[in-house]
DNA sequence: GATGAATGAGAATTCATTCAT
DNA sequence: GATGAATGAATTCTCATTCAT
């Protein structure tokens, strides 16, 4: 079955290149490297991907778009934008706790690909920032800047995954998914209060 | 002044570099990009720095470690824990405001410099850390892990950053500091309600 | 009939294989091409030639010779010089129009195939150049170096070739065969006025 | 003096280049080849040509185009068509002679290269072609195609360079140019007769 | 006869770095 | 301090060829 032993070299690879990518970089990762790795020839690996950056993208792709689209799918399941969120960012952390190597390709690779994807395909944030927008729209989430809120979501999540992946936190954000959510609830409905000149707190040493 | 010039020229290559830095990235990067930029020859670089790692570890290491210095200074001079978070928040918004493309480069690149800090250096991670860790012990905010607490704190304030990179957001954090600064008082004090039926939240399709 | 489906699939390689020679280059040209356009594996075109190289040769050789038999023929066929070399023009005209591109193809790649003839086999430019001798021996041409008779022969014929590759002049060479042939001869038989005073024609400028 | 030795350098890569290209063709050159024929690294070379396709084409345009000028100045200079033919002859004869391996270099890689000139750029081909066309304008020629007319006069003259490439001719082509000069004047005015049907000579065995 | 995955030798090219001037 | 030619190692990628199935 050559069928067989290809599909399963091409993933040997991906697998392969993703745990190489996030260890040293994808610039710093050769393709030499990546072949060592898995036990081929440099040139066989140009028979599963045209090139470096080819495979980058591919292995890029398929897992974000999949990813946003399971997202919409809890997005579209929930009733409330509360519990949406909430499932959201369940699901982020599980994303994260199946394979937290392929996470953090995803998160530090986005970047430079993201601008590949053909407009208008869903991607995380896009369908985070219509859940908000909604969310304000219907009065659950106080009026605010939908693309601000998303920001705060992602910040909220993400960067305890760059803490896990420094060593600062532990691996695993299934445990952390209530209090991120909880987190991601309160910043986005605690607004500052009415604009009174905060007087000192705004004076700070350069 | 042959010393004056020197520095001159020196600085010049670091704003250069830091630019293409960001622009393209430090491995896309190459010393003849630099040159150009700078209008030397590749060879003249080599008077000023080592090799091309030295000069990102002397960009990052320079404006890392004295803006820890900054909000080290901050968080002495204010009285509570409140205003010690609101006043290192706005100094990262100041600290973005006043060189985008700087505070973009320590963000991108810190990942692979904050090894060669000599261990114990103060840097904006362990000073946060800090102000939390008092805070927590003096009940001004809620018994919590200080990692994951310093991890929100980050989300909060550098993900919005990022979206103003791709141009989601505008240019000026300086307008989000309050903003800002609410939304990670609301995370770090809003607790998950009490450990328990974690119940249908948890349900989320695959 | 097994013989002749082998025979059949060596011929879609070598008219496949010959047109993109001619239009890519040999060395420009892959065996992967090759396999695609005749719609066989790259391994599979080793069962019908032993390697690129021998592609190549294999059907230069084929044609190269057969077509100096045909020329040798007709030479001997003809009763004068110029019946011969008329006879010879229209076979190149001819040859050329019942295949342009194995035509092409003959013409570019002699330079590296001659060589691997064995010596002693007669190629068009020895028939020519040997009905050349011929006929000057006879008398019929005046005298005159043969090499340099059969290259004014060759040149005449064969740019014409070249320019309707390049689209200067129409496709068919049948339509110009017996201007060619007329041509030839004159040039065969004008030789310059009694060598001396070659005085102002060769003042050219630099 | 470094301006002197980049200078010096580059030609000597040029004509290094120039000799291999002709020798084993510019596929089968590869770069390390120059490089070593030059006594430089391979990267040196990228110094002074931007790739090797640029290489050859500035060895190609530069000589191309100065030898179309050559020949351009030469028609504007000769009183008669026939003069014009002449001293054209003899510059081609003369350019051949002062460097056969640049001619030869020339001759061979012009398929390649000709697409690259801006459209309109006086090659030789079109400068011939200008004066034949003015030629049979003013009635010094009887009426012809000029293109044919073109490629009769490049065939008689180029492919003794063909052969003496082979060593089929001796090397030097100014002791041939009177004859070709005599051979090209004799080609462009022998029309073949009026057409009655040449019998006998047209049927040619295939 | 055919397939297609794999190889291994090279190809072109890039680039950080050195050094004589 | 500056120049720019040169190096040499490494990188990405191509390709003719082999071979188990």
């Amino acid at each position: 079955m050559p069928r067989h032993r290809f599909t399963d070299t091409r993933d040997r690879i991906e697998t392969a290149a993703t745990r190489l990518f996030v260890e040293k970089g994808v610039a710093e990762t050769s393709v030499r490297d990546i072949a060592r790795a898995v036990g081929l020839s440099e040139g066989a690996l140009y028979r599963h991907f045209d090139s470096k950056d080819d495979l980058v993208w591919r292995i890029f792709e398929r897992h974000y778009v999949a990813f946003a689209g399971r997202l919409q799918a809890l997005a579209e399941a929930a009733g409330t934008t509360r519990a949406r969120l909430d499932a959201m960012i369940h699901a982020f952390c599980r994303a994260h706790d199946d394979d937290p190597t392929l996470f953090r390709f995803l998160l530090f690779v986005q970047h430079g690909q993201l601008g590949k994807l053909p407009a208008g395909t869903p991607t995380p944030v896009t369908v985070v920032r219509a859940a908000l927008e909604r969310g304000i729209a219907a009065g659950e989430i106080p009026g605010q800047d939908p693309d601000l809120a998303a920001a705060l979501m992602f910040g909220v999540v993400l960067e305890p995954v760059q803490f896990a992946a420094y060593g600062r936190l532990p691996e695993r954000m299934g445990a952390l998914a209530r209090r991120l959510s909880a987190a991601v609830w309160a910043a986005l409905t605690a607004l500052p209060a009415a604009d009174r000149s905060q007087g000192p707190l705004q004076e700070e040493l350069r």
